[in-house]
DNA sequence: GACTGAACTATACC
DNA sequence: ACGGGTATAGTTCAGTC
């Protein structure tokens, strides 16, 4: 029969001892089908250099006959292929050995032990990788497949709750249509943080024409979507039938790998229930990691959180990556407020407003999947990884299986990935230097304009081929890296080569977005940006299949290089450069027009080598950078720009960062607007004096000294105790759950009698009592403000302190 | 007990 | 363990007198 298919959801199984995908997907007409297709588990062996043809044939024959007894499978070599391939470039022979089961092909490789075999490669490699890689089904992709209808039994399958099963015989592309998944949110409420300790509340489902809240208390509220069974135990019941009615192709929820799901499995598992969601049958696994990761048989389970973290978030301007943020931020909605402290004596209305909080959760999180998925999709299709596996990969595993993926096309056997003595010796190797950084002289500048390079980092290894492949103990290009020389070869290795398209992608999607906007266009173009970004930091980074420290330092050597003879160009020019970071540049314009800096601009793009583009970021009408705090000299990554159209751009500045408290960003933002629009200090002076007045008054409202800051590990972890680790300490004394990774918040008191320690002074924002008045002017506002004060020659402190004196005086 | 530099810590920039 | 290095700055800690 044939059918129009979409794969979605990946899991692998053996059937008499071979190996076999079961692809779970969508027909065209919405029905869900199941696919078998075999997969031929095979990895690779490389001979050495100078071994003659004749010898490996021999070898393949020894290999053949040898027998191994693996966890109790009777596994064997099926078949041996050899071949000419490539591996980090060179040209070598290797055999490609087929085994009865892929679980046995480490352990079989680990025991083949000739002297004329190389290395041996590819075993490392996930199942499913492996399958897409050799042409197997793509995911997201729509595809023509023929192949015979199954028996609900067969391959040992029972119980799969699908419409079909078929067998592939034959697969072709088809066209890129639309598809729209069946996607179903969900959130828990419990009344203890900690796993298993309380109950499960309250579970929200929300999907395309479905909303209920399922619940155990209290039932006789006239609230539609709530629905109220008996018992926990009744609730998780129900929960499963309506997840299985339902029917989703996406589970989706908001931390769920950490959370919801582990929460409901120790709540079934107390009931002595299966949490039997998946397709068939079976209950959640869990895998471990930093976050467990949980699979759904057969339905895509997406904890959106983890997406959104390790790709997603670059996009958002928030503070954190709690729900209610990145909901705020991306859909203009917020969570329902609810005081968690109430939990233990409700009253009937408490119990309404717990239930709506707990559907907006659900419904947040849809609208978010919603928003989200044309990205998630398109990284799903270019890095050709499931969905499952994109949603939790970090940017340094897209890469890799970018690559992995685009192996073939340069006949390429893909590298191992480093055991873990290799990856504790990578790391002993300690930093390389990285960018330049231009110092400023502090001050306040007009008719600025800023240049920065296109994907620099990138187009650095594309024009200098700087990859494993192409390192080289001598010849080819010399990079001087200070102590030592590495060197590269002039023939274009396939990373590189796979980053160059990756550029010109991004260039053409980018494009033809501008021309026709869409969210999917949109999507690619950012998919394809993500994935060459972090293409630098994928060659650096110590666990990567395809780590190299020397062309990771070398990507940044040469960077510097070609930053500072840009600016030697632009000073060439008559220019005055005011600062640099990595890869941008400011400077005056000083009288020249703006015509002149794109004349001159283009004039130093016909110049640069290879991929390298300088771009204009931007011109500004006024910039302020300022001192240091400690010493006497300009600051780096510390300045305020003000655009033509009036527009502010702040970047360094405590303004911006999220442990001071709001008292001092805000004042601090207000001075920095009125600075640059007014071009002097007058108006910004007043208003500093009215707030420290208000602080001394002790008008300040309570939420604008909260201090929040992360506490980045166990408490018992910290060896110097700081401001936050005390309060931390109290929640945790207040049985307030405290969790590594949380925004830890407080405000500094005055006390008694006179400690020194700031952290003596630390109270919960809950805690009665007075905001710190010395504290917060000498700590908060006034660091704030003084640096740029300086700038106009202005000692805000004398001029407090002067004034103080001056109303004691008055006295 | 006051002072000082080092260590620890968080966060930002690109 | 789940890109990289560069940089600022607050607070505590440990040693000195």
């Amino acid at each position: 029969m044939k059918i129009k298919f979409m794969p979605l959801d990946y899991s692998s199984f053996d059937y008499n001892g071979e190996n076999y995908l079961r692809i779970i997907g969508r027909t065209e007409s919405g029905k869900r089908v199941c696919i078998i297709d075999r997969y031929d588990a095979n990895f690779w062996a490389i001979f050495k250099e100078d071994v003659p043809e004749k010898k490996m044939e021999e070898i393949a024959e020894k290999i053949k006959k040898l027998k191994f007894e693996i966890a109790s499978r009777a596994t064997k070599v099926e078949k041996i292929e050899i071949h000419n391939k490539k591996f980090l470039g060179k040209n070598v022979k290797a055999a490609r050995i087929f085994v009865t089961n892929f679980k046995d092909s480490h352990a079989i490789a680990d025991q083949m032990g000739f002297r004329e075999i190389d290395k041996r490669r590819e075993y490392d490699i996930s199942l499913t990788t492996k399958y897409i890689m050799e042409g197997g089904l793509k995911p997201l992709v729509w595809y023509n497949i023929e192949g015979d209808a199954l028996g609900d039994s067969d391959f040992g399958m029972s119980g799969l709750n699908v419409d079909l099963s078929i067998k592939l015989e034959k697969s072709e592309q088809g066209k890129l249509d639309e598809f729209k998944p069946k996607v179903l949110a969900f959130d828990i409420e419990a009344d203890e943080f900690e796993l298993g300790k309380g109950n499960v509340l309250m579970i929200s489902l929300y999907g395309e024409n479905f909303k209920k809240v399922l619940t155990w208390k209290k039932c006789n509220l006239k609230q539609d979507y709530v629905e109220c069974f008996k018992d926990e135990r009744e609730m998780i019941e129900h929960f499963i039938s309506y997840v299985k009615a339902y029917n989703p192709d996406i589970f989706v929820g908001y931390f769920s790998d950490g959370f919801d799901l582990p929460y409901l499995r120790a709540a079934a598992q107390k009931n002595k229930i299966k949490l039997s969601i998946g397709l068939d049958g079976s209950q959640p696994i869990f895998a471990r990691g930093r976050i467990p990761s949980a699979r759904i048989s057969g339905i895509v389970h997406i904890d959106l959180f983890r997406f959104i973290e390790s790709a997603y978030s670059q996009y958002l301007n928030v503070e954190t990556l709690s729900l209610n943020e990145v909901a705020s931020e991306l859909l203009g909605e917020k969570k329902y407020e609810f005081d968690f402290n109430k939990i233990k004596k409700m009253k009937e209305e408490d119990w309404r407003d717990f239930f709506a909080y707990n559907m907006q959760d659900a419904v947040l999180t849809y609208k978010l999947t919603e928003k989200i998925m044309p990205d998630l999709f398109e990284f799903s299709r270019i890095v050709q990884e499931p969905l499952y596996e994109i949603s939790r990969y970090a940017m340094s595993q897209n890469v890799e299986h970018y690559v992995l993926h685009n192996l073939e096309r340069f006949n390429e056997i893909a590298e191992k990935r480093p055991l873990n003595d290799e990856i504790s010796a990578r790391r002993q190797l300690g930093k390389y230097e990285g960018a330049f950084v231009f110092q400023p002289v502090p001050g306040m500048y007009e008719n600025l304009a800023f240049f920065d390079f296109a994907s620099m980092y990138a187009s650095v290894i594309v024009t200098y081929n700087l990859s494993l492949s192409s390192f080289q103990e001598k010849g080819g290009l010399e990079v001087d890296l200070g102590k030592k020389k590495a060197h590269f070869s002039k023939e274009k290795s396939f990373f590189p080569l796979l980053l160059e398209e990756i550029i010109k992608l991004r260039k053409k999607y980018k494009k033809e977005y501008k021309e026709n906007p869409s969210v999917l266009l949109k999507a690619r173009s950012n998919a394809f940006k993500l994935i060459a970004n972090a293409s630098y930091g994928y060659q650096g980074f110590f666990a990567a299949r395809y780590y190299c420290r020397e062309a990771a330092a070398s990507t940044a050597a040469l960077a510097r290089k070609n930053i500072l003879e840009a600016m030697e160009k632009i000073k060439l020019n008559g220019y005055k450069i005011i600062y640099g970071d990595t890869d941008s540049i400011a400077f005056l314009l000083d009288g020249k027009s703006q015509s002149q800096v794109l004349q001159m601009l283009k004039k130093i793009n016909s110049e640069l080598p290879g991929i390298m583009e300088l771009e204009l970021e931007n011109f500004y009408k006024r910039g302020l950078f300022v001192s240091k705090r400690t010493i006497k000299e300009g600051a780096k990554k510390k300045y305020a720009l003000l655009d033509e159209k009036g527009k502010l751009k702040i970047r360094g500045f405590e303004t911006v960062r999220r442990d001071w408290c709001d008292l001092a960003r805000d004042l601090q933002n207000k001075v920095l607007k009125l600075v640059l629009n007014e071009g002097n200090e007058k108006n910004a002076l007043q208003l500093v004096k009215e707030i420290i007045e208000n602080l001394k008054k002790r008008k300040i409202d309570k939420e604008k000294i909260i201090i929040k800051t992360q506490l980045k590990k166990p408490i018992n972890e910290y060896l110097a105790v700081s401001p936050h680790v005390v309060a931390a300490k109290k929640m945790d004394e207040l049985d307030v759950p405290v969790s590594q990774g949380m925004l830890i918040e407080y405000y500094i008191a005055e006390t008694r009698e006179k400690k020194p320690l700031v952290r003596d002074k630390v109270k919960l924002p809950d805690e009665e009592g007075e905001y710190n008045i010395e504290y917060y002017l000498n700590n908060q506002l006034l660091p704030a403000v003084e640096n740029i004060f300086e700038v106009f020659g202005v000692n805000v402190k004398e001029i407090i302190d002067g004034k103080k004196q001056m109303n004691l005086d008055g006295f």
